[in-house]
DNA sequence: TCAATGCTTCGGTTACGATCGAACTATGAA
DNA sequence: TTCATAGTTCGATCGTAACCGAAGCATTGA
């Protein structure tokens, strides 16, 4: 016994439900002011406060100070990927939230994970990409072709910038609505943008929500076409 | 507020200091009776019980009736995953165990990790396995390749029949002592077991340290070499 | 300087859950 | 049968941590 890492320790910081809803909250990836995070929590200023400062003391959380404002936000992307980790694991076993409530099925379709796309939309992009040869899989790692390379490139995206950054450029996460992959990584962030820039998409206030409009969805579903019946071989026994 | 899975409540199941050791005993790979949990969790045998009917309602824990026996072990590879997950990302944070303990530099060399090794010689074998164009590696999904196969083929393993299982051949798992990927899945658990039954090596008891004898230290090494400068690329990258 | 806002710290209360002794059930052995 | 071992359930205790009201800082703006 006491051997190895005080995993303890971080599950207990995660395990309390006011802390719990805090960080998955942050999940959405921007800041939040102590202020919004209590709210998110169900609880008061003060006790947010006491909250916070332990999620910050045990590294999972980084805070920014911008003028009285104190804004708090996930440590890093590790943070953001053991969350989703242990959702999915969650979600896995059924430990959903007892009430589903009305904007489940918008989380279902569209979310934004940590900094990328998540949900139906997420998956279907990344399975489309890899049917297209764009991306191949290998278990469960992720690498852009050099097809996927000069496609994207031609949508308008700066993909050797983004080679440049220490971040892996793509990476699978594991969707919990749909129990299988969707494309996170430095990649899966700029296509989000450009999703957001291109106008095709905006966040929901307050949620992790990612609402297409009209047009930019029928872009979108053009964009990355799938063949409704096969799913990918590497993609499903990711699954396994 | 109130999106998606309810990750409060694993947590809560991992964030108890007594549940988090038994859960790291069950680590080690094989099933264990709630009497000797409850020694793992430094715990009386009622409080343990408890414990242990709330880790089985959460999905966490499996239990096998044997006699008068209660056998109780990890659910699935899944939880495994998940608590090596924990563990890496403890471990990047710092928050180690307090008093590092004689054992620590025996778990740190080569331990084992639900059923596969780990620690110093894991990460040396997949580092080897890679440079020696055995297994591919792109981003963190890894596969076998031919001349792998043939490879493995020959120092007599039965590759074909692992491929039959359910479960992926391989796959990377982060190690908490080296901060690097080493093998799981069904073809690190085969390998494992290889070097037991040929008697390279043994597990300490009450611990998830292995015991390499000195002439199994020798054809280990000589099985997997290293070039001691050049590190792989693809797990390097892995890491960042 | 004063007021307003954002957040933290302090103090006291409360509730939950971890803990163990004791009693109870189940399996196996004598 | 009876005894011993393995484990669960019950009841009571106790400690910790979550919680909030109130007071205290800090920053901004007037």
């Amino acid at each position: 016994m006491k051997e190895g890492p005080d995993i303890a320790q971080i599950g207990a910081l995660i395990g309390d439900p006011a802390r719990a809803n805090m960080l998955t909250a942050l999940m959405g990836g921007r800041a939040l002011t102590a202020t919004e995070l209590a709210q998110a929590g169900g609880i008061t200023l003060q006790t947010a406060s006491t909250h916070l400062s332990k999620l910050e003391a045990g590294g999972l959380l980084a805070q920014r100070k911008q003028g009285r404002h104190r804004y708090f936000a996930l440590a890093d992307d590790g943070v953001g990927k053991l969350l989703e980790n242990i959702m999915g694991f969650a979600a896995g076993r059924g430990h959903l939230r007892h009430r589903p409530g009305p904007k489940e099925p918008a989380l279902r379709k569209a979310r934004i994970c940590y900094d990328h796309l998540a949900g139906d939309y997420g998956v279907r992009m990344l399975d489309s990409l890899i049917a297209a040869g764009a991306i191949s899989a290998v278990g469960d790692g992720l690498s852009l072709t050099e097809r996927g390379e000069a496609h994207l490139t031609s949508i308008g995206m700066d993909v050797t910038g983004l080679r440049s950054t220490r971040r892996p450029l793509c990476r699978s996460c594991l969707d919990w609505s749909e129990r299988r992959a969707h494309l996170a990584g430095s990649l899966g962030k700029a296509l989000l943008s450009n999703f957001f820039d291109k106008g095709w998409a905006r966040r929901l206030e307050n949620s992790r929500s990612i609402l297409f409009t009209s047009e930019g969805e029928r872009r979108f579903l053009a964009l990355f076409p799938v063949e409704t019946d096969a799913t990918n071989k590497e993609q499903s026994r990711a699954d396994a």
